[in-house]
DNA sequence: AGTCCACAGGAAGGGCAGGCGA
DNA sequence: TCGCCTGCCCTTCCTGTGGACT
């Protein structure tokens, strides 16, 4: 066999022509004019928000509904428009997006609220701070001009299961001590029963308005991936089976349209590494690489700590079917630590590692009641069977363990 | 019906790192 | 340099709990 330089490969490549047109048609960033099957949602944003650019505060919104069910696109849609039109005509409007789930931006109380009069162009320092000093600074650089703002707090669940909801009684309070500004919040939550957990204080100010998402099903998501697949793929590039087939993945994912979206891109990528046509073997394919992916991904995030008890609870059900114990994985945790010269933490900060891995769907943790014998957290693997020798010795490696 | 097990999970607080202003 | 603040990770102490056993 002759052997192709890189040089080759390169030009070679350069030759080929691509099946995409332009794939970041297909990524989360990017943002359509038309987003189907939300039409109503849009509308009603758009009904809520108006007021403001008659420099009246509109109703806080509350918008909740799955992942993957267009919530944050359609919020950003109506902003972009907002923004286009309060921009032709010099209105005054402040139009803010926060992500609450990304690490140290706004994910804590005193972090959102500094990112926020970060926005405002003020320089708030990482932390040092009291935090009703910055709540200080804050009111004081919106108040400055008289102007709406529209706060956005996307996986705005993340923060408040993470720092409670005082936050929110204070942001939406915050109009009672402004005399030239006013502020309107929209939350996002992915979590539908997050309400529930609210002050009802806070709940009724939130909740002024409050939208649901429903999922898409398998027809609506085909729709969105035509859509899609007009603007990424060049012309007969895909067979179209392929739309059906990454709709009805997503579908069973309860109508997730980011997923399917996901895994339409990367099916795309790996036909194209293949040299062929998208056709429904790679959609296959795709499937399995992006829940390896993402598992991995998961897996190398963790803290030494919850790989040490990722690694436990793996070993301890190495070789059997049957679920293990909280008392088990935290002695073989013990064992592990010790062998291996390592800290070793409490049973009750273990039991917390052990929720917080059951969070991210790593494993299965289900509380039960032996009776006599105690009651315990059943734990048991949520990784395919397929990768978990692999991560066993990826942690083992990893960890350096003897 | 009462006991008892093996934890779950809440509350409080310690210790440390990192940043700020005086 | 010092005191003060937050965030984070962790421990200690405690109460609560479901159901098998007595």
């Amino acid at each position: 066999m002759v052997q192709m330089s890189a040089f080759d490969f390169f030009e070679e490549y350069l030759d080929k022509p691509s099946l995409f047109k332009n794939p970041d048609a297909l990524t989360l960033k990017f943002n359509p004019d038309n987003i189907p099957h939300r039409d109503k949602e849009i509308n009603l944003i758009a009904q809520i928000l108006a007021p403001a650019l008659k420099q009246v505060k509109p109703s806080n919104i509350f918008i909740y509904g799955k992942p993957g069910t267009g919530k944050t696109l359609v919020v950003k849609n109506v902003l972009k428009n907002m923004e286009k039109i309060s921009g032709s005509k010099n209105i005054p409007l402040k139009l803010i997006y926060l992500n609450c789930k990304m690490q140290n931006v706004a994910d804590t109380e005193y972090r959102v609220v500094a990112q926020i009069s970060r926005e405002f162009g003020k320089d708030v320092p990482i932390t040092g701070l009291p935090t009703n000093e910055v709540y200080n600074e804050f009111f004081s650089v919106v108040d400055d001009t008289k102007q709406v703002v529209i706060l956005v707090l996307d996986e705005i669940d993340v923060l408040i299961n993470k720092c409670g909801d005082n936050i929110l009684y204070n942001l939406t309070r915050i109009n009672e001590n402004l005399n030239n500004a006013v502020l309107s919040i929209i939350g996002i939550s992915n979590d539908v029963n997050f309400k529930n957990n609210l002050e009802p204080r806070v709940k009724s100010s939130l909740g002024e308005e409050e939208i649901i998402f429903n999922p898409y099903d398998a027809l609506q998501l085909k729709e969105i991936l035509h859509q899609r697949a007009e603007l990424a793929f060049n012309e007969s590039s895909f067979d179209p089976l392929v739309i059906a087939k990454c709709a009805a993945y997503a579908a069973q994912q309860h109508g997730d349209a980011r997923r399917a979206i996901a895994l339409f891109r990367v099916a795309g990528e790996l036909a194209e590494r293949a040299n062929k046509i998208l056709s429904e073997e790679f959609v296959d394919m795709a499937e399995k690489q992006l829940e390896k992916d993402t598992v991995m991904e998961l897996v190398k995030n963790l803290t030494l700590q919850s790989k040490l008890v990722f690694y436990s609870i793996i070993s301890s059900l190495k070789n059997r079917v049957t679920p293990a114990f909280t008392g088990e994985i935290f002695e073989f945790y013990n064992h592990i630590c010790n062998r291996n010269g390592l800290d070793v933490l409490t049973q009750r900060r273990l039991s917390d590692l052990i929720g917080e891995l059951d969070m991210l769907g790593l494993i299965n943790a289900k509380v039960i009641s032996k009776g006599r014998y105690g009651r315990t957290r059943e734990i048991s693997l949520a990784v395919d069977a397929d990768y978990v020798n692999k991560i066993s010795i990826w942690l083992e490696d990893d960890l350096e363990l003897k």
